[in-house]
RNA sequence: GGCCCGGUAGUUCAGUUGGUUAGAACGCCAGCCUGUCACGCUGGAGGUCGACGGUUCGAGCCCGUUCCGGGUCGCCA
């Protein structure tokens, strides 16, 4: 193939090929004249070749990402030019002939492989250039590597492979719509769908019994680091006749595959991952995203503080984090510590170290032996709120060492467990306690089926209003909506949540039910989720579903910091495709097929 | 939409208390150089200091407005 243009690729030469003849086509990287001899780095896809030449005007018209085409002979590089760093290192090519394939301007916006970092609205801006890079390269080899072992996977398992509609109807599903105009019904719209969700919930009432899908979702939502404005993918499948075990065990065994396969060798926790109540992971992490990577636990001190004269606390839940020998910390850790604590809106950040010192410390107020018979004391700022009883409680609950400091976080009972889990997740970094080499999964279920909106205190679903609650009708009948728990799940990897799934809710009276208590009428129901509705009332088959974030798990898999690394032609941080100039106008015929007057 | 930070050469940045001709590195152009791989050496070109307005004898620097970019909060079932 390509035999035209290339024998080999410039990451193909070894010493094997020595002495053979050889073509190589790409873009000419850099030149190192030498006034005799000529070096110049010829780059492709695949890799690096230094290509040797003699005869300057060979090189006419040939300048830094110019296309050429190299004839030549592989040569070994004698013993002190090898280059260890390049996998053609030990080769090179003497070029007979260079020939320009294409010219290239200069100068250029920036440097390929460029050694500093370049602005990212210019790299998008000349994403073709960037995209040359081995970085860029190696990305979106990874990309395509990942989806195909998980596509392989898929059909391993036996699901089938369903593509979906991208022009489809608006259902308001939680995010702002993409709308498209109809020409051809004035005042309608189209909507790029936010998932396929509505779509692979019918395959199941259409007796598909398992469906997979590379889907492209669509959300008119404002872009962070780890979230694109516009599109992104996910690998999203649905399994009929499916319980949340079944879904658990396939997610599981593509996301466990997948980090194996592409994680470089980082640990990654073994089958079957931990199960982590929703609860229980606010409890112990302050998140419904844990870092498991983290070794610090926060604990509930509310009951110990219950009765404690110290006002910032009173009538509040407090919440602990013991960190193990973090009282030797120097004074400046503690200050920050209360910086970041406050820049999160806390009202402070109290601490007690149990320190190693001896009993004379017991002088003042601030410092308490503990236990009574030991040579070491407690101190910090709260210590002397707390009676000789009180003190020992708290090192026994969190079996204190000498040299461990406890920092109390405390707040209105909606908050204190998110700030618990952001001051663990600062003091892991902090400390550097958290194991870069290992990838660390884990499940978060029974996710409650309904919150309090903050605003309205009003009762929404929580997460997805087309699980099935745990203990169908009755639950919902017999329970308090907020303690109604849902068969719906998230997979998180080091903090970040990868994936979201559930059994579904099949059942169109228990649906009418859940919509009920989040206030919802059955019209309402029919008129945004209708045709799902409607379907399953011709028998759906009971079912559970998930889909994988495609675009963070390459995140975490490549180390990168954004999502804009990750994909070939991102949009920035405003949704603007800067290199196609997205969204452009159009023109007033276009304007007028479709039924639009701009204001 | 709120808040924070930024915008100076093709790129990445520096620019002192407001004061002469706005600098560096890389890149680019020319010349020299036969073993470099961030090649080296010599020389050169390259700037509407984002834009507009204001203060001032004088503005890259101070003030206002605005545009653009980045981050963050809102938002993202």
């Amino acid at each position: 193939m390509k035999e035209q243009y290339r024998s080999h690729t410039c990451g193909q030469l070894r010493s094997e090929h020595i002495g053979q003849a050889a073509t190589l086509s790409g873009w000419a990287e850099a030149f190192r004249n030498h006034g005799g001899v000529i070096f110049m780095d010829l780059r492709d896809s695949f890799g690096v070749t230094q290509i040797v030449l003699h005869d300057e005007a060979s090189l006419k018209g040939v300048t830094r990402e110019t296309v050429v085409r190299v004839r030549g002979r592989v040569v070994a590089r004698a013993e002190d030019t090898v280059n260890p760093r390049l996998a053609t290192g030990l080769v090179e090519l003497h070029a007979e002939s260079v020939e320009r394939l294409s010219g290239s301007c200069a100068p250029l916006p920036f440097e390929v492989n460029a050694t500093v970092a370049v602005r990212e609205d210019l790299r998008l801006k000349y994403r073709y250039l960037d995209l040359r890079g081995a970085r860029m390269q190696h990305n979106l080899r990874m990309r395509a590597d990942l989806l195909r072992r998980m596509r392989e996977k898929m059909q391993e398992f036996g699901f089938l492979e369903v593509a979906t509609p991208i022009l489809t109807a608006s259902s308001p599903e939680g995010a702002r719509d993409y709308v498209v105009p109809s020409r051809r019904w004035k005042g309608r719209f189209y909507a790029l769908p936010q998932s396929p969700q509505l779509f692979k919930q019918l395959l199941m009432a259409s007796g598909v019994d398992n469906y997979y899908q590379v889907a492209p979702c669509f959300r008119d939502e404002d872009g962070r680091n780890d979230r694109c404005p516009g599109e992104f993918y996910q690998l999203d499948y649905e399994m009929a006749f499916a319980s949340q075990e079944d879904i658990l065990r396939v997610t599981e065994a593509v996301l466990h595959d997948a980090f194996t396969a592409f994680g470089g060798g980082k640990e990654v926790t073994p089958l079957p991952f931990p199960r982590i109540p929703y609860k229980e992971a606010m409890a112990l992490y302050g998140s419904d995203k844990p870092d498991l990577r983290n070794p610090l636990r926060i604990s509930d001190l509310s009951d110990l503080f219950a009765d404690v004269e110290f006002k910032p606390f009173q009538g509040k839940p407090v919440r602990g984090i013991n960190v193990p020998g973090s009282a030797a910390q120097p004074k400046s850790f503690f200050e920050q510590m209360l910086q970041f604590a406050t820049s999160i809106g806390m009202k402070g950040l109290g601490y007690i170290s149990v320190a190693t010192g001896t009993r004379e410390d017991t002088g003042s107020g601030n410092t308490a032996p503990y236990p009574q018979d030991s040579s070491y004391a407690l101190k910090g700022p709260i210590v002397k709120f707390l009676s000789a009883e009180k003190r020992a409680a708290l090192c026994a609950q969190l079996q204190m060492q000498p040299g461990d400091t406890v920092f109390f976080i405390c707040d209105r009972p909606g908050a204190v467990d998110a700030l618990a889990g952001r001051i663990r997740g600062e003091l892991g970094a902090r400390l550097k306690l958290i194991d870069e080499n290992r990838f660390a999964l884990c499940f978060i279920t029974d996710f409650p089926m309904y919150e309090l909106d903050e605003t309205t205190r009003r009762v929404c679903f929580n997460h997805n209003p087309f699980s099935m609650p745990q203990g169908g009708m009755e639950a919902l009948e017999s329970q308090a909506p907020l303690d109604v728990l849902a068969y719906q799940f998230d997979a998180v990897a080091n903090g970040v949540e990868l994936c979201s799934g559930a059994v579904r809710n099949n059942d169109p009276e228990i649906m009418r039910k859940a919509f009920a208590l989040a206030g919802y009428t059955e019209e309402e129901l029919i008129r945004r989720f209708g045709a799902m509705y409607e379907a399953f009332r011709y028998g759906a088959p009971p079912h559970a579903g998930a889909a994988q974030g495609i675009d963070r798990m390459l995140m975490l898999l490549l180390g990168e910091e954004s999502i804009r690394e990750i994909a070939a032609f991102p949009m920035n941080g405003s949704a603007q495709d800067l290199l196609m100039g997205a969204p452009g106008e159009i023109t007033e015929g276009q304007l007028r097929e479709t039924h639009i007057k701009l204001r």
